[in-house]
DNA sequence: CCCTCGATCAC
DNA sequence: CCTCATATCGAGGG
């Protein structure tokens, strides 16, 4: 059967967050900050509202350019507070698993949930089903959202999209192409900057060029997978399924030094904190690893790793720490620019799936 | 298949 | 002036 698949978007979550809990900010430019730390005003910003917005100040921008273009306009610059968003958020997530067949968050301000079976496949019901989830959200925390409906998860996603803020987008099977088409292909998902770019030089600016090339072609120039993925996604068709209680398959940290250095030592020293965070995220989800990785950002912001696979699995803070210690050593050894960032990430949760060994993969039996 | 690493995307 | 976290892919090597 023929899916209904939506996709709920937050408007603009964290300063959202921000004005109802201070609702004197909905009158002013808002922005919330992420502070590096380095000096007064380094770091950048995670989420302005629209009046910021209209003023030039957008996401990712650094905090001082955006101070600039809010400057003489009474805007309020506010450091990000994660725990706080994460608990609305997972009120509101909890709210809506209620209310569809499947749902599958994919960030604090984001998921994707599956109405097939819920409403047998009729738009109608679907629809109300939405509105549901927009006035239950409004009610409960005062927040407004952004949901779009239709065939799969591509559509879905273009929809909410196309609808924020505060809108629902219905894109029923028959209207998928025309709705589609139009687009610019910088609007899919997994299209950033360089995809756009090799896709410019194809002549290919909206969606509707892109579902008319070939597959050879797309394979060709960026590999089977995300080939197959683009022109699938072009044609609304992509079958990615909504999957309910996904388990996060790495933990990480980054942290900004206080100045850049190529001394191993200063830059560990920074990151113990951050080491004992992901420390701590092992132990509350009951995980153990058995790949770390020490992550340098260099100077030149280029990214370099080093990473060891143990056989047996680890949890335990000492032997994560004296790892971690040892790569930076090695990954030292290897740059040639002083470290900026710094971080560690661990992977290869154990109890996911078992391996088979090189021998047998070699010389297969049966 | 497994491991390492860089690249890309997007939050 | 340039944060931070996560997922995924492909190449290269075993």
């Amino acid at each position: 059967m023929e899916r209904i698949i939506g996709h709920l978007d937050l408007d603009y979550f964290y300063a959202q967050v921000e004005e109802v809990e201070n609702p004197s900010l909905k009158e002013r430019p808002v922005i919330v900050c992420v502070f590096s730390g380095r000096t007064e005003d380094s770091g950048v910003v995670s989420t302005a509202n629209y009046r910021a917005r209209e003023l030039g100040a957008h996401s990712g921008m650094p905090i001082a350019l955006a101070k600039k273009k809010l400057d003489g306009k009474n805007a309020a610059v506010i450091k990000m507070d994660h725990e706080k968003y994460e608990v609305v958020s997972n009120r509101i997530m909890e709210d809506i698993a209620q209310k569809v067949d499947t749902l599958e968050p994919t960030g604090i301000d984001e998921a994707f949930f599956d109405l097939t079976t819920s409403t047998g496949g009729d738009y109608a019901k679907a629809g109300k089903t939405a509105e549901a989830i927009k006035e239950s959200i409004l009610n409960n925390e005062h927040l407004t959202c952004s949901v779009g409906l239709g065939r799969s998860k591509v559509v879905a996603k273009l929809g909410s999209d196309t609808a924020k803020p505060g809108g629902l987008k219905v894109v029923k099977p028959e209207t998928t192409m025309a709705f589609l088409n139009p687009l610019l292909v910088t609007k899919l998902y997994g299209v950033g900057p360089k995809t756009a770019s090799t896709l410019e030089e194809m002549r290919v600016k909206t969606v509707g060029d892109l579902a008319r090339i070939d597959l050879s072609k797309l394979d060709q120039r960026f590999g089977r997978k995300f080939g197959a993925y683009l022109l699938a996604a072009a044609k609304g068709e992509d079958d990615d399924p909504v999957r309910a209680g996904l388990e996060p398959t790495q933990f990480s940290r980054i942290v900004t030094l206080k100045r850049d250095t190529r001394d191993p030592g200063e830059a560990f020293d920074q990151l113990v904190a951050g080491i004992e965070y992901v420390h701590g995220k092992l132990v509350s989800s009951g995980k153990s690893f058995r790949t770390v990785t020490a992550i340098g950002i260099l100077s030149d912001l280029s990214t370099k790793t080093k990473s060891k696979t143990f056989e047996t699995p680890i949890n335990d803070a000492a032997r994560l720490r004296e790892s971690a210690r040892s790569l930076f050593d090695e990954l030292s050894g290897v740059v040639d620019k002083d470290f900026r960032r710094v971080g560690l990430r661990v992977s290869g949760f154990t109890g996911i799936e078992d391996q088979t060994s090189l021998s047998e993969f070699l010389h297969p039996v049966g």
